[in-house]
DNA sequence: TGGGGTTAT
DNA sequence: ATAACCC
């Protein structure tokens, strides 16, 4: 659903600064439309919340372990030679000395992401996470603003802050330099603030979309930021080694575009787009190739509070009707306190198994079902009434999925709580809430902006 | 590979 | 419900 600014008076800040770029007129004529977009990077975020939690592991070589895997590490650990997803035994071979943590709980994982993010989006409110160490920050508005306030001499005087990719001069008189520019000023500050509020370092990229920041937050690693200047941009892509490397083509795509003979950016930049177009989809072959010229018009789009929770717990085997009961309990237990504290109410629950296999590479299986809306009612005080009766739907979910009467082996259980709906979202024909903001004061929803989505549910 | 997340079909 | 993508 679409909605333009015309249609809405009083313009305010209900509305992400995207629709109001694409649709209002406030945009000066002769201004340049090139966005401002900074990619924000925690450096080896788990570690750094661990060494946080005990500073006495600050100044040695720390891995985060999730069953047998070192999922990340500081820097101390990798100067040793200590890899991401590293097994722990080649990871102790190669770093006797190594400590390990286990970080397969995320909760202060997940509580310090979230921190990070509110922090960005005091700065501008166009905010998007990607997982919980990475976040895009939109800006556009506030450079344009900064740059209103400042003097001719001011303007002149402007410097960048950080390093500029591939060691490219400034034009003091190119607006897209200037405005670049500011940007890593407004970076710099984020950085500060991240540090002195939360005692995170990260890196930084600045450019003028989200594919060109997040390469370029790369280029400079730990606690360091680096801008791109347009005139670098194809530099920075064929930097890259392998299409593998770019962002947004994974590893079912890699494997197609091989088959294809192509295997550098510059490969995929002059295939012929037809061809790439019948094989692979016309949307995801426009996409991609349009990436491999390092363009990029996806929108920065706000994040929000999750639209999902779930718990997972792998294992080597499971292979009865009981066991698969206790470990489910302790995953909704977990998930229960979660969505308490979030204060929205799940409308659907899903249970996702995996099972043992040799070879393929992703299997999963899930089944979901809307939760009774009589269950849902009794969530948020005492969850000890609830247990059971959704205890009870996720084995119906799981004897649907596992035929309990011939042999099985599991080796992942989870559950996912998702379709979360505010206490007080408005109903189908009482639309007099229209442009009510949220009254819930719970930790997400009360800071976020209204949403059209949230005004049109039908049950 | 872990323990999460998202959007598109 | 699955398949793709991201960390």
């Amino acid at each position: 659903m679409e909605w333009t600014v015309a249609h809405r008076a009083p313009l305010s800040m209900e509305f992400s600064s995207q629709e109001y770029w694409i649709h209002d007129e406030l945009e000066p004529a002769g201004s340049s439309s090139c966005r401002v977009i900074v990619h924000v990077d925690l450096d080896c975020f788990y570690a750094q919340v661990e060494m946080i939690s005990n500073p006495e592991l600050k100044d040695k070589p720390l891995g985060v372990q999730q069953k047998y895997l070192v999922v990340t590490c500081n820097y101390e650990a990798r100067k040793l030679g200590v890899k991401k997803l590293m097994s722990v035994r080649d990871a102790k071979e190669k770093c006797p000395q190594l400590v390990l943590v286990n970080g397969e709980d995320l909760t202060r994982y997940r509580e310090m992401s979230y921190k990070v993010t509110e922090l960005l989006e005091e700065f501008s409110p166009v905010v998007e996470r990607l997982g919980f160490d990475e976040n895009f920050v939109d800006l556009t508005e506030m450079v344009e603003k900064r740059l209103e306030q400042l003097q001719s001499d001011e303007l002149s005087a402007l410097t960048v802050s950080g390093h500029v990719y591939n060691n490219q001069p400034v034009n003091p008189r190119d607006t897209l330099h200037i405005r670049l520019l500011v940007g890593s000023q407004i970076v710099a500050e984020m950085r500060e603030a991240m540090y002195q509020q939360l005692g995170l370092t990260g890196c930084a990229g600045v450019a003028s979309n989200k594919l060109l920041a997040k390469l370029v937050s790369g280029v400079f690693k730990p606690n360091q930021q680096t801008v791109l200047l347009p005139e670098s941009s194809q530099e920075l892509i064929h930097s890259l080694n392998h299409i593998k490397e770019m962002p947004g083509i994974g590893y079912k795509t890699t494997k197609r575009l091989e088959a294809l003979g192509i295997s550098s950016v510059r490969d995929l930049q002059t295939f012929p787009s037809k061809v790439l177009e019948k094989e692979l989809g016309i949307s995801v072959a426009q996409r991609i190739q349009k990436l491999s010229f390092g363009e990029d018009d996806s929108p920065v789009t706000p994040s929000g509070p999750p639209q999902s929770f779930s718990e997972e717990d792998s294992f080597k085997k499971c292979s009865s009707e009981v066991e698969a009961k206790t470990k489910i309990e302790e995953l909704l237990a977990s998930l229960l306190n979660r969505v308490c504290q979030d204060g929205r109410k799940p409308h659907t629950i899903r249970l996702i198994i995996r099972r043992y296999s040799s070879e393929k590479h992703y299997n999963r299986e899930s089944r979901q079902c809307p939760i009774p809306s009589h269950i849902i009612q009794k969530l948020g005080a005492g969850n000890y009434d609830v247990m059971t009766p959704m205890v009870d739907i996720l084995m119906k979910l799981f004897r649907n999925m596992v035929n309990v009467k011939v042999p099985f082996h599991l080796t992942l259980l989870s559950v996912c709580f998702c379709n979360l709906k505010s206490l007080n979202t408005a109903k189908k024909g009482t639309m007099d809430y229209y442009l009510t903001p949220s009254l819930s004061t719970t930790s997400h929803a009360g800071k976020r902006s209204f949403k059209m989505k949230d005004c049109h549910m039908e049950d």
